[in-house]
DNA sequence: CTTACGGGCG
């Protein structure tokens, strides 16, 4: 009796234990056979498997469909899977939040992360890292310092990636000193914390600190720089135009063969492109096996910053004729192209195309290019009618029509002007600038009546105009100007001159002058024209060691180039310090290029 | 068990 009963246990233990066992092989299959699926079709009979098998209750393996969803982007259908389970656990609802920043939808994410503790399921530091990163896409510093605190609260901030995120989530919101104490914060770091931070210096354009700290990392990790840290590093360069210090990097590139990655080499041509030295941006394109979207994108862009327009406009051809899709930074490019080669119409041509063959919507940049093409070239009944056509609550449209006032004082269209001048003081943008050039603008037609009471209504509302101010960085010395006393400058007098002298070349070589052009004759405002356009980020002239800030090399090279080349510049440039530039031999380092050279010792 | 962080052009 007891044996037969001991005998039967044994025989339903035996049947229960296979029934597991062929239970555990199946989930296993369907698990892998998940985690392999790369179409949508082979997915959907796999959906089909799941719910036959009765294993959609199954947490573990419905997350395993949402997951399988998710790198289809097919989140919308990961979100049915979602609404359809009876138990989800943490990682359900943070694999679908990551799903929504799969689509470009941090909203849906932040959305879900607020609902989850309805559910009684709270975040791990996976969910919060999730979180964080979608608060990076929106730049949303609310809720992410919000997250912050919730993360310390939950005991959480000392995880790596929960760290690393928040360095980004700070430094996208441009908040970087917050990046940096959580960087300091840190007891581990690894390779992508500390491309983080140095890449948040990058794109802060605090360049010297992401070199600093890049210095930092040779000096005390054994590991070798990746392609992700290089290429903010090389990014860090092209905002310094530390050409020497971009070689050096270029060359510990080449030694970790990463020169025919995409990224890397799209940031090379962008720093040699930056520095001057186009025809090492051309060869570094050209030796990409397949080049894609960025790369053509850097080297379309590169080539119309030089001054090559046409040649840009045959790159952007080549680029469609290979069937690769154009986005908005390749329009830009092309619309810079025209606009500093004097191809308007084709510009235009262009613009219309976005949309029209390529479904792009053009945003304010687009249109601020268009106007700025247009009037520069005195066609400002057109640049006003597409001016008018820019829906106002578009961002940054005050600069639009402040690109179109500024033109239209040029050609003495009072009419325009005082439309122009008139949106900007509706939007309270640019007051000074609207009500000074309105003035300016009266005055110059002889309309001084208007001019006069144009003047003393911006003195009564009291609006002062803020003297523009640049600065010239030559080795450890920074030399500052102000707008409308270069005297106040140090050595002010030498740029000047040397301005002049280069105004004399380029008229000899047929410059005509026009709108923002090289401005250095004796009048005041002309004079604060061309020190505000000594403005913004660094671009570094004759080798590194000389460097002005970019708008400079924006402004005045924009003129420059159509008559001088780029070395010529530098060259003259160079004359104002002398005395500081120590002569470097370049040679050296074209061997980069070609990977012959070995100077590590650079750091 | 499954879920998380970094690079380019504007």
């Amino acid at each position: 009796m007891s044996a037969l009963v001991k005998s039967s246990a044994k025989k339903r233990c035996k049947i229960h234990i296979s029934r597991l066992i062929s239970n555990f092989h199946t989930n296993i299959q369907i698990v892998q056979q998940l985690q392999n699926t790369n179409n949508l079709n082979s997915l959907v009979s796999n959906h089909t498997i799941v719910l036959k098998s009765g294993f959609s209750n199954d947490t573990f393996i419905s997350n395993h469909l949402i997951n399988s969803y998710i790198r289809l982007h097919k989140t919308e259908d990961a979100h049915r899977v979602f609404d359809e389970m009876s138990d989800r656990n943490v990682v359900t609802w943070t694999a679908l939040m990551s799903g929504y920043i799969n689509i470009r939808q941090p909203k849906s994410a932040l959305k879900l992360f607020e609902q989850m503790p309805r559910s009684i399921i709270f975040p791990n530091p996976f969910t919060f890292a999730t979180a964080i990163n979608a608060c990076s896409y929106l730049s949303d510093i609310g809720t992410g310092r919000k997250t912050h605190s919730h993360i310390v609260v939950s005991g959480f901030h000392s995880n790596l990636v929960v760290c690393t995120s928040l360095i980004n989530m700070y430094g996208k919101s441009n908040y970087v000193d917050d990046s940096r104490r959580v960087f300091d914060s840190m007891e581990n770091k690894n390779v992508v914390s500390w491309t983080s931070m140095i890449s948040v210096y990058a794109q802060n354009a605090r360049g010297e600190e992401a070199l600093l700290l890049f210095r930092e990392y040779i000096n005390s990790k054994s590991y070798e720089p990746n392609q992700f840290l290089l290429s903010s590093v090389i990014n860090a360069c092209a905002s310094l135009a530390k050409l020497v210090t971009g070689k050096v990097t270029h060359s510990a590139v080449i030694r970790h063969g990463y020169d025919t990655n995409e990224v890397v080499a799209s940031s090379l041509i962008d720093m040699y492109a930056k520095c001057g030295l186009f025809d090492y941006s051309l060869k570094i394109f050209r030796r990409i096996p397949n080049p894609g979207l960025i790369p053509y994108t850097s080297v379309i862009v590169g080539a119309a910053k030089y001054g090559l327009g046409r040649f840009s406009l045959d790159l952007f051809e080549e680029m469609l004729e290979k069937g690769i899709r154009p986005n908005d930074v390749t329009f830009l490019g092309v619309l810079h192209a025209c606009s500093h080669s004097g191809l308007i119409d084709t510009g235009l041509q262009y613009l219309n195309s976005m949309y029209e063959t390529h479904g792009i919507i053009p945003d304010s940049k687009h249109y601020i290019c268009a106007v700025d093409m247009l009037g520069r070239t005195g066609r400002l009944d057109e640049a006003c009618q597409l001016a008018k056509f820019v829906p106002p609550e578009v961002k940054d449209i005050e600069i639009l029509w402040g690109s179109l006032l500024s033109s239209s004082r040029t050609y003495g269209r009072l009419d325009i002007a005082v439309e122009a001048g008139e949106r900007l003081i509706e939007m309270n943008q640019h007051l000074a600038t609207a009500y000074v050039t309105m003035s300016n603008t009266s005055a110059s037609v002889g309309n001084w009546e208007n001019a006069y009471r144009l003047r003393s209504e911006m003195n009564k509302s009291g609006i002062n105009k803020e003297p523009g101010s640049s600065w010239v960085e030559l080795r450890d010395k920074v030399y500052v100007f102000y707008a409308g006393n270069v005297k106040s400058c140090a050595r002010g007098d030498e740029v000047v001159n040397l301005l002049k002298e280069l105004e004399v070349r380029m008229k000899e070589r047929g410059y005509v002058r026009g709108r923002k052009g090289l401005v250095f004759v004796d009048v005041e405002d002309e004079v604060e024209e061309m020190v505000l356009g000594l403005h913004s980020e660094k671009l570094a002239l004759g080798f590194g060691l000389l460097s002005i800030p970019e708008g400079a090399a924006i402004r005045v090279i924009k003129n420059l180039r159509m008559c001088l080349d780029c070395h010529e510049f530098f060259k003259a440039i160079s004359k104002i310090v002398e005395r500081d530039i120590i002569v470097r031999d370049v040679n050296r380092f074209h061997h980069f290029i070609d990977g012959s050279c070995t100077c590590n010792d650079f750091w």
